[in-house]
DNA sequence: GGCGGACTCCCCTGAATGTGGTATGGTGCC
DNA sequence: GGCACCATACCACATTCAGGGGAGTCCGCC
């Protein structure tokens, strides 16, 4: 991707434990007509005080740091410098860090597996004004706003749990209860095999692969992964 | 824009009510490599029912229908057809909208004036399972979770939790979220084995002997055992 | 009668988890 | 310095869980 209409250099600046990946980040903006990498900082704490004086015009921020979590940088980020955008860049797709980073103040949320064409893209964007977001992430926020409207009602037994027969519903709930498959055996007087094989169902059903998940949904904790 | 990796074309249903911008719009798709305009419909009835019947892959909605808000039509069609993804098409950039159709059940949101090119790559992405949304739409998004100043999803990890060290709640916090020990350890970055002693000093403060135990507690779902 | 779906049970393998040790470095406090 | 507490890390062993087979009974439906 071109972009050749850059008349003015964009300041970036990086915020990235990893030295590896900030060494990679920080070549691939300088390498990239129009973009500069300014500065790059390996901690919240450096970064805030780089960031005070230099005053890039993106900054670009794992959500991973050591120390000082990602989002807390960015809260305090904003309070020195509002209107500067912040990207922030993770590997996890995690609904939680997304709205906490959002309601932090970030003003983009890209996966760390995005396309340096994308990526850069993406700075152009948040840069003019926009809120560049992976496609995973948009579809999260999307949900959030889908699951907000449901809440009301929707509690256990609904969206989720329709699909299951009655029997897999009974073994779900006692699993949802913590116990240990041969507790769920005795409660519903069947033999451990069964219960494994209900639950073998249930996971395809639910599309989840651990009983930490089973439970999750069940108890509407969606959206976590 | 070129979309020459087109293997099978993707069906698109058109709602909108000005003949004019309908029959442009479906011009416009059957002429662009990729896709085909498979229906157009005036309004929300008709495109009830005809979607019903010809279940195409993506619908492209204006907001603004005659009799039948957008925002009805989208709630019903989500019920018949939960995975089809919609994209809301509107001249209006107003937050109340956007929010109201996005619950509804709305996968992307395009104001009008999007150009072709980006029209075309929004239905490609929300295709293949994205989110797209207008710069000037995601903004609003995201400025909608720096204004909600309280958590969107839930963190009560009030009562139990609090004789935890803070990197125990960490920990803890994760482990609530489903992920495997492994995974845990990469978040934080510590490693595996850190990971596990830290959940056996969990446990023994919380009184538990497995992961889904903990996690209810977590959640606050005491009541199970 | 055959067929599919629900429910039941068993075997095996490999991965994840639970629990018992032990140990190092850092930090705060007396 | 000595002590307590925290975070980090590793080893080992037993148990539990996850996913892959297969298989028999009962029941409703075409």
């Amino acid at each position: 991707m071109n972009r050749l209409k850059a008349k003015k250099l964009i300041q970036v600046a990086l915020v990235e434990d990893d030295p590896l990946l900030r060494a990679n980040l920080a070549a691939m903006l300088n390498s990239s007509e129009g973009f500069h990498c300014q500065a790059a900082y390996a901690d919240g704490p450096a970064a805030l005080r780089g960031i005070r004086a230099s005053r890039p015009d993106v900054v670009l921020m794992d959500i991973n740091l050591p120390g000082m979590p990602g989002t807390d940088c960015v809260r305090q980020l904003k309070e020195l410098a509002p209107h500067l955008p912040v990207l922030m860049l993770t590997v996890y797709d995690d609904s939680k860090q997304i709205f906490k980073s959002l309601m932090s103040g970030a003003t983009g949320y890209l996966l760390k597996r995005t396309s340096r064409d994308k990526l850069l893209e993406a700075i152009l964007e948040v840069h003019a004004g926009g809120a560049p977001m992976s496609r995973q992430v948009a579809r999260q926020v999307v949900q959030f706003f889908q699951k907000a409207d449901e809440m009301p009602v929707t509690t256990r037994n609904a969206s989720v749990v329709v699909n299951l027969t009655e029997r897999e519903k009974e073994v779900l709930a006692v699993l949802a209860k913590g116990y240990a498959y041969k507790e769920i055996a005795d409660q519903l007087k069947i033999s451990f095999e069964t219960v494994r094989t209900h639950l073998r169902t249930i996971y395809e059903k639910l599309h989840v692969h651990s009983r930490t998940e089973a439970v999750l949904k069940y108890h509407g904790h969606e959206g976590g992964r």
